[in-house]
DNA sequence: GATTCGACTTGATAAATATCAAGACGAAAT
DNA sequence: ATTTCGTCTTGATATTTATCAAGTCGAATC
């Protein structure tokens, strides 16, 4: 473990409340490492061994089944993923992979586990994690459920402008393909609808993204708080532009 | 709170490793009501002021966005629902109705927040509970996502037929058109889905079930442990039949 | 037993979405 | 600068899914 990356680990929701005897303790065990760009950390199926902590870069969260694949999020720093999977100690749901040469840390599953049982601060922050990460995928869900492809594509426009330095000018985070499987359809769909809702005042041109009229936007995609958050901000903590938001706990 | 109904409540995973005097302090503040079928108990949005507890009856989780609505889930006894919401103190983010005459226990969100910063076998129950939630919805999604609809009811009927005592002749739980709106398509789909479904080995006659080759279906609704369950057992608990198993925390 | 109502089914049709096939574009490597 | 490769786009088409409109069925009520 480099000593450098210690503090903006230590300030993550997830351990800036437990006891720095046992964030330490539990920092002993990590194992700090640099992957290139498109490199598996994790595979679906696999024991959880490991908590990952995204330091620099950017993972990818995906699930395959049989020859299809989907997105299931996108983890920047300084965030985590996998939880649940460490905390059952049972197989990851999901795979992992770098979109861009990342620094990741790795906590051991057993140590974790040992923790949360004697700090107390510490198991309140695993349960807010667990309960934010659980009610962003709720949200992830309502929304394949209500709403059609089109209305998906404009309330994750509007989600990305609530992050961005300016909400009617900005530009996309990720790959196109990857916002396409992400929000469940085909990158040949996501290009049409995005042609399609220029009729409903947004314009994407490449990875830039103009809001013409938001107004017409916005009662398009009938934003809300209950499918596309934010939640109010409690110990549970960053919420950076989805894909990202899902915890991927 | 009639007495009665404390047996059933401790043994939930959630509730059974906690302390005696916590877990009566907790019931203390309780209430135990019955309700007829079709009581709205709970509207997404509302502030989170009650965890709610499934004596009795059946509860469905649903989510609606303008006209559209969506069933998530459908809590049976004896399970808990929106445990997320009481915990960051959010909105809710499903509505709940009874399915049936139902009795239910409603504890307040306040002191379930302040039990488990003081019982830490309580704070671990929560912190179970609500991984194994979050691996649930995960399944979902990644079903919705990955399969289409003739596989998501296969492979729907296949779970079903696990917590079946015939695994091979079986009743639905619930009225199709839940079941159809659970798995993200409308009642003809289902309804036709289903008749189609008799070239895969399985025969459905109302709410009778025949599974006739089960090594067909198996084959083509692929099921999968990362994406139908179940997971390993640890302190978390009673799976009972989808809808159901979203715990809907 | 007759009535009523909602759930379920089925068919015809429309709309949404996926697939297939080129081609355009852009970034990275040679 | 040229090549190369993968992403993105666009069009044509096929498939899937939803919608609309009758009917059927069954359980609960009168």
């Amino acid at each position: 473990m480099r000593i450098d990356e210690l503090p903006s680990i230590r300030h993550l929701p997830l351990f800036c409340n437990m006891t720095t005897e046992n964030f330490e303790a539990l920092m002993r065990g990590a194992y700090s490492q640099s992957f290139p760009a498109g490199m598996q950390l994790v595979e679906q199926g696999a024991p959880a061994d490991f908590l990952f902590i995204v330091v620099e870069g950017a993972v990818e969260m995906y699930a395959g089944w049989g020859k299809r694949e989907s997105t299931m999020g996108v983890i920047r720093p300084v965030g985590c993923f996998i939880l649940a999977a460490c905390i059952k100690d049972a197989p990851y749901l999901m795979s992992a992979r770098t979109l861009q040469p990342s620094k990741i840390v790795m906590l051991p599953a057993p140590d974790l586990r040992a923790v949360f049982r004697r700090d107390t601060e510490f198991a309140v922050s695993v349960i807010n994690e667990l309960a934010g990460a659980f009610r962003t995928v709720i949200r992830h869900a309502k929304g394949l459920k209500l709403r059609d492809a089109r209305q998906r594509i404009a309330a994750y426009l509007l989600e990305q402008s609530r992050y961005a330095d300016n909400a009617n000018s900005f530009v996309l985070q990720v790959e196109k393909r990857l916002i396409a499987s992400y929000l469940g359809m085909t990158p040949e769909n996501l290009s049409r609808g995005l042609r399609q809702l220029e009729a409903e005042g947004v314009r994407v041109k490449g990875m830039e993204v103009t809001v013409v009229d938001r107004d017409r936007l916005t009662e398009f995609a009938a934003p809300n708080v209950l499918l596309d958050g934010p939640d109010p901000e409690g110990s549970d903590g960053i919420c950076l532009p989805p894909p990202s938001a899902i915890h991927a706990s």
